[in-house]
DNA sequence: TAAATTTTTGACCAAATGGACAATTTTTCT
DNA sequence: AGAAAAATTGTCCATTTGGTCAAAAATTTA
């Protein structure tokens, strides 16, 4: 979104930075920071290699630059949590947003997974600053919930991480999924949504669980 | 396990390409394909870059002897889903197993991942074809045992989909992980099989839902 | 419009790296 | 032991690629 509306650039420099940032992302998220080179960027957004290396100093700054742009937009949906609103609701939502941004963002989601994957040099320092902060303050509502008796009792930590790794999976390992199920993006997201709606439902809700072998009193 | 255990190799072939294998694996799933190097993978076993291409023929042969080698060991642990044993065990047992390998086997988690994460180039049709028709048969023990009232209704392909997004969520997002939890290795993986446990058992068990509203008749 | 500034590019360079190869060493075989 | 085969390595090469730079083109400014 915000792609490189800094202040007091020119309109050519503008416009050729998000040029480059947004052919950047869709190469880097194919080949990742080493395999992607400033030629199949140069190539994708029609700029030559000197005129890219003119915007920026490195190829190593364009893939920082990109990472860090959207950075707030991945981590944004995490805010929306609200403590005062109806939990399974607010869970519901984060989970079919980050689900939209898997449907809507894959270039954006493999970005990121290939930078975790091999140790995150360029975000462990946010990681366990920011997202950690933000994330333990969720956690901290969703235990308050717990606690009042307004959702069944679960480790918060690991809720969300299972939800970012469910959501993202439809993007991270799109090929396999596709490789897996014949339907169109739209059919496999609409299931996707209503096998993790039901999940976190059948996970999240108070309820009373009654095993296979039915034994009513 | 089974690397470079082929047909008429002497002892020094073999025991050179196992090790050959190992260094390089881990080479593949820190760095990936590309930004691997020969020069990496002859450091890390001690051996120089042409006694190396002695023994494979490029690196590309050995990023593929390597990925192969370990295809079926990975899949392994599906083929031991049971139609004739209880749905729930069967199901537990195999998130466990899946989760066992995220602990034991990081490395090679993450270079399925990275694989499959850049468009699976050496694994589309193995995926398509071969790990497709495994998961198919076992997606319809599932439904066997959903239409025998013995499993809630559940989509199958999507199970295992998310059994595997949140297993594997802990070797190839360690890093992520880590960051934003302080526990030990041993710690933090009993946490995540006690979650999953509960996520499964409250997903797939038969029961009844309330919601948060208790409204008892 | 002419000067100043910004943008663009072709040509080039140096480092990294996959791989070739002949020579040497080590192991195996007779 | 000596010959043959296998294994190892130092050296070298070609390609790729990130990045430089001076000149040219385009744009802005005065």
């Amino acid at each position: 979104m915000n792609l490189a509306a800094d202040k007091n650039l020119s309109r050519i420099q503008r416009e050729k930075r998000s040029k480059i940032q947004k052919a950047a992302l869709e190469v880097f998220a194919d080949y990742g920071l080493r395999s992607a080179t400033l030629d199949k960027i140069a190539t994708a957004c029609g700029l030559t290699k000197p005129n890219i290396l003119y915007y920026y100093s490195s190829k190593d700054q364009i893939y920082f630059e990109v990472l860090n742009g959207l950075l707030d937009e991945w981590v944004a949906p995490l805010h929306e949590i609200s403590k005062e609103g109806e939990p399974l609701d607010e869970l519901l939502g984060y989970m079919k947003a980050k689900l939209r941004m898997s449907k809507q963002k894959p270039k954006e989601s493999k970005l990121f997974a290939n930078e975790i994957l091999h140790g995150a040099p360029l975000m462990q320092n946010i990681l366990a600053t920011s997202l950690r902060q933000t994330l333990d303050e969720k956690v901290a509502v969703i235990d308050h919930w717990v606690s009042e008796g307004k959702l069944a009792d679960v480790n918060g930590h690991h809720l969300f991480f299972s939800i970012w790794a469910m959501t993202q999976h439809y993007a991270d390992f799109d090929v396999q999924v596709k490789a897996i199920l014949d339907k169109s993006e739209d059919e496999l997201f609409q299931e996707a949504e209503e096998y993790l709606t039901n999940l976190l439902l059948r996970m999240l809700s108070l309820q009373t669980v009654k095993t296979a072998s039915p034994k009513p009193n």
